[in-house]
DNA sequence: CTCCTTATTTGCTTAAGCGCAAAGAAGATA
DNA sequence: TATCTTCTTTGCGCTTAAGCAAATAAGGAG
């Protein structure tokens, strides 16, 4: 599984632009470097499982990582999706603790992942490092106090438009009608990221596709008019039109 | 507003046992108390505004914050009361930040804080301040996970003894019939932290009162039997017989 | 191409909880 | 003590969304 560390340097180029290595000198990239592990993740296999403890984190270079937590009977809530250069399970640098999450790919993913040990090494010559570690965590807590903030205070038509967005900002690709959300994505996925159910989120995409919102398919979602789901998201006054995408 | 600096001295004993001065030298103590400034805050008065420029962090000693986010159409949702001890808005220590939250007094408070620019310094001889700030955000990560998690899959009733519980832990103070949460808590107060509305906060507590589990007054409520709480957060299964607390 | 699996849709029913309105209770103030 | 303010309770109607069941659709495997 661990392939000849060497090869690792192929990623240069990539890491220094990484969140978490960002501004670490040349020399300090190479120790990273050195210090990497390579994995290959086949889709729905697991990096980790929530509980486990916390001994890598991880950097995806490739492919997608769904973050999940699943409540004592059974229940799936997603937080997040990771795309390539997010890091991982960031908590792993500190001691004793254990994976908040399960983290699973959907997608064949590539990851590089360093022990705690290591990276504890790393951060000694590069403190650089933990102060890239502050940053990221505080950008997820920042994300999170909107998702509490959206969950109490928002219906879940706007939370599903909501998620709709950010996923086109995250993996959206520009096509003719629209934009398309370039993972394959279930109405139970959509369900777990908002907190609702396959049903109501099946009827809500069924009524903007009458409406000329969204155009979707099985475990497929493009959106035809991105401003009319900020509309739904904000709650802002809707135009008395029906068809909203037309009115435009 | 700003006391002579020395006179924080006295504060010595409490700071090295606080979270994010935990493990610093005596020596860098002194440094980080030069650096303080002590502020006393009014009951109902801001310490900072959610959008203002995130350039102190506080420390509370003494009082209570409460912290919450303003929706766009002025509901509050209340993230987290802070305690004696707590470090609030570690965000700050981050170049180009914003406060995520409002931060108000909800009794008289105390306060020690200390500028970005002097924490800067203070980061670069004590490396454990960054140490610890990552550790206090990974907390608060976990807090937050935990509460995309409840809001997405438990109903209103669980989240409130959930709330109750946890302000036990936090500010319950024992006493003959039970523990009495030892700050005022208005039915409002507690729907905001619950994503609920205070009618169904007042009914449930109603309820709750007809049972035997609490006793509940004007902005105030005593827990009289915590175990029933739990099984109504934890959804266990419920003994058959109405009155909980008797049937113990 | 056909079968099989998995995802999706939709009608129907029900429950949870929202929100208004009005009454009642608890403190605070003078 | 009388008055005022603020908080709390509760009846009622209503909306939202959950959840079941059954039909339908879309892909994949052989």
């Amino acid at each position: 599984m661990v392939v000849d560390k060497n090869q690792n340097f192929r990623y240069r180029q990539y890491l220094i632009r990484v969140g978490l290595f960002e501004n670490c000198t040349d020399a300090q990239i190479d120790r990273i470097i050195l210090a990497s592990e390579e994995r290959k993740i086949q889709n729905e296999s697991f990096l980790f499982f929530q509980g486990d403890p916390a001994i890598h984190v991880y950097l995806l270079v490739e492919g997608r990582i769904k973050l999940a937590q699943i409540t004592p009977n059974g229940q799936q809530v997603i937080l997040r999706y990771a795309s390539p250069g997010d890091a991982i399970a960031i908590i792993a640098l500190l001691s004793e603790m254990e994976y908040l999450v399960s983290a699973e790919a959907t997608q064949d993913s590539l990851v590089l992942r360093w022990s705690k040990v290591s990276l504890d090494q790393l951060m000694e010559i590069s403190p650089q490092i933990s102060h890239n570690a502050l940053k990221i965590l505080a950008k997820q807590t920042r994300e999170f106090q909107s998702r509490v903030r959206e969950l109490s205070t928002e219906r879940t038509e706007q939370r599903i438009a909501r998620a709709l967005l950010r996923l086109a900002r995250q993996t959206g690709k520009k096509v003719d009608e629209g934009v398309m959300l370039a993972m394959p994505l279930s109405r139970q996925d959509l369900a777990e990221m908002t907190g609702s159910t396959l049903y109501t989120v099946s009827r809500t995409l069924s009524k903007w596709e009458g409406q000329g919102l969204v155009n979707a398919g099985r475990q497929r979602v493009t959106i035809l008019y991105p401003h009319g789901l900020v509309v739904i998201a904000e709650d802002l006054p809707q135009a008395g039109n029906q068809d909203i995408a037309k009115a435009d």
